[in-house]
DNA sequence: AAGTGGTCTAGACCACAAA
DNA sequence: TTGTGGTCTAGACCACTTG
């Protein structure tokens, strides 16, 4: 199969014109058939080959592009990209739904909680001016009764004023804001530690074992909304990212 | 403003029609006034009130969709999605690169290097049945003359028969696929482990440190590629992840 | 200057799912 | 049954970039 089918008879079967020609195109692509490089005929071009109209292979060649597969410029044309790096969709799911959905039984606690103007510390985690009010979240989340995740976390009351309200007992801060809170952007950091002592108390592990531990910021367009650092037993969290070229 | 813009004077500036209908649905949508379960106008009322043709709204919508602010349905409409759960995408880079950009020097060293047929280990790692051919490398990757990072890891010989004909001495095996093998899916698992007395004297770290560990499966269509651990210090790795509503 | 992709139009037909 | 999104057409003009 060197060379593109000219026509496909019409599937009377399902599929849409242009996933059929995402789908000969990439298989050409994921083949090796078309290496890196190999430039491909133009959009009027195909338009013939395919017989259709230049907007399904443009909407074909859209979905290309957005993987990555190819690289389309104008004048220049399209070319069959370079593999991507190493690249990944991560989901980091919501602890709770994440345990319940495992069939453990969930639960919040809340360890100390301040509302203070950010101090130097504060300010340089949650990305604010040193005086702007935060407010200062410690807990604790069980799973079937025993630590599962420590949580350190500050929250923006510029930004959510109304969080000076909640008491964030029983509740965990972060399903709250999810709920609440639309945002745009958000960032992870994901690095490795061994438990200190203050961590092995709260996680009732021995010192030193290897955590896991999450920080995440997130924005609401320009303005930072909270902070949180979630430290999980080694044994206890494994994130699992997938990543699939093809599209659904 | 509760209110769509009915018109935008067409602005000479630059954005395409498409995305500035995006961007102001998105806002309604993240600055809260369209909330969660909000009903959309059909396309059709949309492109009477922006004065387009319905195919740029779907456009816009199939943009915001695909971000998961939306949920098109045909017949029920379109309304405005939940906040989605933590997701996030992680950029795994190649090893080399990463440190290069970094300004430091790179070097892979083999410590281990066995054609065999894949044993029940193997064959459970690699997704394979047992006595399938594989190549399995062990490897240490240095950062300025210092272990950076510890790799373990398979190659499928029958989807990758040339492999068999590298020595992989000083050539990151990671890297060689990469730039020869297309591959369409991959999948990660993260987590945190204490160094063994093994990876202990490979890393040069003292045992028990917290390390971080990331294993990566890799598949062409359906086919498994390899398998690979890559065990870094604790305070050499750190997985960065962002995500971004918005779209580039 | 000319060829390429990027966008857009004003229609059209269809599949689906809710009423 | 009917309104909705999903897809498609056969054109069109423009912006970009290379030759």
């Amino acid at each position: 199969m060197t060379a593109l089918e000219p026509l496909k008879p019409t599937d009377s079967g399902a599929l849409p014109r242009y996933r059929e020609i995402y789908d000969a195109l990439r298989q050409k692509i994921v083949s090796g058939a078309w290496p890196a490089g190999h430039k491909l005929p133009s959009e009027h071009e195909l338009a013939r080959t395919f017989g259709c109209a230049r907007m399904t292979i443009s909407k074909a060649l859209g979905a290309l592009a957005e993987q990555r597969l190819i690289t389309r410029r104008r004048r220049a044309g399209t070319t069959v990209s370079a593999p991507r790096p190493q690249e990944s969709v991560l989901e980091i799911h919501d602890i709770e739904a994440e345990l319940v959905a495992a069939g453990s039984t969930y639960d919040y606690e809340c360890l100390d909680r301040q509302v203070r103007p950010a101090n130097a510390d504060d300010a340089s985690a949650l990305g604010v001016t040193a005086g702007t009010p935060v407010l200062s979240l410690i807990g604790l989340h069980r799973a079937d009764g025993r630590p599962h995740a420590f949580e350190e976390r500050l929250i923006n009351l510029r930004a959510v004023p109304e969080a000076r309200r909640e008491r964030f007992s029983r509740t965990s801060p972060g399903r709250w804001l999810l709920q609440r809170i639309p945002w745009t952007d958000a960032e992870h950091q994901i690095c490795a530690l061994n438990a200190d002592a203050a961590i092995a108390r709260r996680l009732e592990i021995p010192r030193h074992k290897a955590c896991l531990s999450i920080e995440r910021n997130t924005w609401l367009d320009e303005q930072r909304i909270t902070h949180v650092r979630l430290i999980y037993p080694c044994d206890q969290h494994r994130l699992i990212a997938r990543f699939r070229h093809q599209r659904a």
